[in-house]
DNA sequence: GTCAGATTTCAAAAATCATTGAAAAACCCC
DNA sequence: GGGGTTTTTCAATGATTTTTGAAATCTGAC
């Protein structure tokens, strides 16, 4: 539209736009893999977020440098964790995907998922660990007895942890950003712990 | 001490024992890497915390049959996680090692180690993003600015995600139990939401 | 200062994980 | 239902991470 702009011409602004793009394409991509997640797939969904447009999969190929199978599977593995949608344009045969654009919502979606992948499959490892360690109350060697007795507290911690996702991560729950908000205002004062062991 | 028990002799007890405790170091171990720690590094760990004695390299070596430099490895990056301390024996040369005990403890260690790790420096590369992006209201494009909005809304959020972790995480922090004690309490009325975008 | 035991380091090997590319399948407009 | 287009799958390849084991370093008692 305008020719020019007042401090840098459109070239200017577009090779800053791109360079600042791949950078947190970057960046996210990095912490992506530091949480276990494949760092295509971190950055793929970084561009779509980054860039907030809907985008086809020859696009994603280009601006990424890589292959069509692995832009399919990323895509696909996104779109199961909820993060990105699937879109279509008029008169065009391609998919689109486009970025949920509320970073709230995106980080609500990761922890349900994780939640849901990883926490529950290790809390249901840890009740049949259990029943494999029985409890008759004497006769019981003690080795048993401490057995159980830290693998209830793990067992505990983590329940409280899927009880939690489901509160203010799940599809009814109240919201990511209203528990950080919250906590975020509450007072700090080291005397107040609930549990005993506390301020190391 | 007392040749038998009253429902399963020792043996029994013991075999069970040690099944117990390999298929918890097993399953922490998945977890583990799907959380882009090493496998190996947290069986150690799980070892260590399911057995709660401190043990020396060798009987890690030949409890999780791997060698004696990837003990080695796995407990000095524990070390540096601060779950596992060093200990010593009277009389004995060898270096011991014991696992943090408290669940809650541990996990506050985890946490405030990866934000350290992993958030910290997204929040500065995102800074560093930024300042390549100017604002100079006018005349900056709107695609610029459009990212320059997506991008404080990322680290506004890890700002706070950072922050939270000092609060509760930190050397002089609350806790994490008391913090999620707190949010499980918390009513939840979906309605309550801060942010616009809410249940999905 | 020396020595034996204990630990760390690190290059090479093994194992795991990610990526490609081409073939197959699915899709859809006429 | 044919023909072109798009997407998915998957075996083979490539890259990365993890593990090993032996050499080097460290340690503390004597």
């Amino acid at each position: 539209m305008a020719p020019a702009a007042d401090s840098m011409t459109q070239a200017e602004a577009a090779r800053l736009l791109a360079e600042a793009q791949d950078r947190f394409i970057a960046s996210w991509g990095r912490m992506g893999s530091a949480w276990g997640i494949s760092r295509t797939m971190a950055e793929v969904h970084a561009l779509l977020y980054v860039t907030g447009e809907p985008m086809n999969t020859d696009e994603i190929m280009e601006r990424l440098a890589i292959s069509r199978g692995n832009v399919s599977m990323s895509v696909r593995a996104l779109l199961d964790w909820g993060v990105i949608q699937k879109t279509h344009k008029r008169g065009d045969r391609k998919d689109y995907f486009q970025a949920e654009q509320d970073v709230w919502t995106m980080l609500r979606a990761i922890a349900r998922e994780r939640i849901k992948r990883e926490v529950d499959p290790l809390l249901q490892s840890l009740d049949e660990i259990r029943e494999l360690t029985p409890e008759t109350t004497k006769a019981t060697p003690e080795d048993l007895a401490a057995l159980n007795q830290r693998l209830d507290a793990v067992t505990e911690c983590f329940e409280l942890l899927s009880v939690l996702s489901q509160k203010f991560a799940g599809p009814t729950g109240a919201g990511l950003k209203t528990a950080a908000k919250l906590l975020a205002k509450m007072p700090t004062r080291s005397g107040g712990d609930a549990g005993g062991k506390d301020a190391s």
